[in-house]
DNA sequence: CTGAAAGCGCTAACAT
DNA sequence: ATGTTAGCGCTTTCAG
């Protein structure tokens, strides 16, 4: 005898589960007919459509999803990949607040049409994939010419990543306007008065932040103001906050007076190293983060952030995604989610 | 004629995927031949079993997963969920470095043994997994009798998850030695020379905070000393900075000689507030903190930490997992994961 | 309006 | 040693 039975419970009879063909038997029809009662499909008499369907019920009948999908010939299963850095792949990855909701919010949406999202850790060989049947993945964060991608396209399983792959037959995309975003926090800057604004911007080579780049050189000529910018080694707190500290240092030239950070990095953090150094935010320096992190409304002065909507980002992508896989939409391959200015106190200029 | 053809890639022929027969009828075999041959089965000629294997993989087979788990019975799919604050569920869980790791390797360990771990946000209705076959669910953060935990074993479905569900059958546990951990900590701090420790860690009702506290109580009655606990509300670097400087606050008392923090905060956070409050680390006060983030070793000087080790609950977790899935073991229902302490220059006393 | 039968792709008895 | 066949549980023509 077992411990778990000895305290009270079911000796775990191995329940052989209810089939179809179980309901169809007790309820006196046949397998066709309690199909179609419960798929709402056919033509069938209301009684017996609610008699099917009360029994079913009654016996705790489940559909068997794998004889489903073998029926249809899908899955609906959503591989879920982000390509990056092997050593830490996940920790450093979910951490960020952007991509913790963009993941969850990707779960949430496709459990919601039905289809469930598989993790597929950056550490895990594409071996350990094959035998997934996956109708198709989504790369959350890929580097150029990423090969986790084109393996995939190779095989012919659809990818829905950003714009990097626009172009790629089977690659569809769903993106950020990053150059927008640069500019709507510039112009916010500088109707506020800013005039020497510093950017801090992680030195990366993904799309993103080469958009960011380009943006902010082109916004500065355009206004005729002098390009500051600050580019951090690594996403961290720690590197970001050097970064700003370093943003901050006047070094001979003029004193800052606004900041842009376009990296995650949290907002206490980067308000306490601008008091640091001797700044009064807003009355001596403006400041607008790009972030997710809601903290940013409970400081003082509470934050200026310009989201990139991963929850936005989340949902375009898997409507997009079932677009393609239910009705065989090809066009358009991509689609741009405008980014979000949530303007606080940390960015307007007091009484002006 | 789409964009996609325009652009010269291929118009992208619904390739007719090949399936076992194909491969069977080109090698001039049989389907079980080569099925054998592939799955390493049956006894079969070395040639024939190469003949079978070269032509697969000239053809690109890729076994039809579905197909398998219809005819095992079972999916190898395993589903994840967190039973957490209906609010933002992921957004909080999953930027903790804990939760992502343990969601990260779950995920990396269960896909070596063949399963795929689907991801349930908190906010998902049970409907909604209903089709969804899987074999078992872990729920990484339970609450206390966790409806979700009753309705997965009433459906049938094995449950890990932490040992709070310890005797229910059909659920098992792998959890972490909360109360051994704050014994080695409080020891170590303690054979450095600390008399007057102070502990803090949130207010909740989880099973591990509320082992914790029993052991931090136990331990100040078995040394005589005075139990100085600080409770915070929640998790988070606010909040439990803020219960970090409420600690060090002396109000009247005896300043405190040593610091454990049993929440994730991040270590440099931690470092400054305690060097705001006129603290000198490792001379006037020694600090441990219980946590898996990477920067504390990179602080001045380094901090020491109490790892609860999510990788290796996430492994025992899905070993144990495997192992009642595929040989039916159901003893023992549970594993017990020590702790690991870093011993680094934060909670040395120096050359004493 | 309902039921019998075929078949999705694979594996494992069983027969040769 | 290899091939034939049945069947996993479901949906869906196609007869009745």
């Amino acid at each position: 005898m077992t411990e778990a039975s000895r305290h009270g419970g079911q000796p775990s009879p191995p329940t052989p589960r209810v089939r179809l063909v179980d309901v169809a038997r007790e309820a006196g029809l046949s397998k066709t007919t309690v199909s179609a009662a419960l798929n709402g499909t056919g033509r069938l008499s209301p009684e017996v459509r609610e008699k099917a369907r009360e029994t079913a019920r009654r016996m705790g009948y489940r559909p068997n999803a794998t004889a489903r999908h073998l029926r249809a010939g899908r899955a609906r299963l959503i591989g879920y990949v982000v390509g990056e850095f092997a050593a830490t792949p996940w920790a450093t990855f979910l951490e960020s607040p952007y991509f913790a909701r963009l993941t969850g919010v990707t779960a949430a949406t496709a459990l919601r049409r039905g289809y469930a999202v598989v993790l597929l850790p950056a550490g895990s060989l594409q071996s350990e994939w094959a035998d997934l049947s996956l109708d198709a993945v989504v790369v959350a964060d890929p580097v150029a010419d990423d090969p986790v991608v084109e393996g995939l396209l190779a095989a012919g399983i659809p990818v829905f990543t950003d714009r990097s792959v626009e172009g790629l037959p089977g690659a569809y995309w769903v993106d950020v306007d990053a150059a927008g975003a640069v500019r709507v926090a510039l112009d916010h800057l500088h109707e506020q008065g800013a005039r020497r604004p510093v950017v801090v911007v992680p030195d990366s080579t993904t799309r993103f932040h080469a958009e960011v780049y380009a943006a902010h050189r082109e916004w500065c000529a355009a206004h005729g103001l002098p390009e500051r910018v600050v580019r951090v080694g690594e996403p961290g707190d720690a590197p970001v906050v050097r970064g700003v500290e370093a943003a901050l240092t006047a070094d001979g030239r003029e004193r800052p007076d606004a900041l842009l950070v376009v990296a995650e990095a949290s907002p206490p953090l980067v308000l306490e190293a601008a008091r640091r150094h001797g700044y009064a935010v807003p009355d001596d320096l403006l400041v607008v983060l790009v972030s997710e992190d809601a903290t940013a409304l409970l400081t003082d002065p509470p934050v200026t952030t310009l989201s990139l909507r991963p929850e936005a980002i989340a949902e375009a992508g898997v409507e997009h995604l079932v677009a393609v896989l239910e009705h065989g939409r090809r066009e358009p391959t991509g689609t741009l989610v405008e980014t979000r200015l949530d303007v606080r106190a940390s960015s307007v200029r007091p009484s002006s």
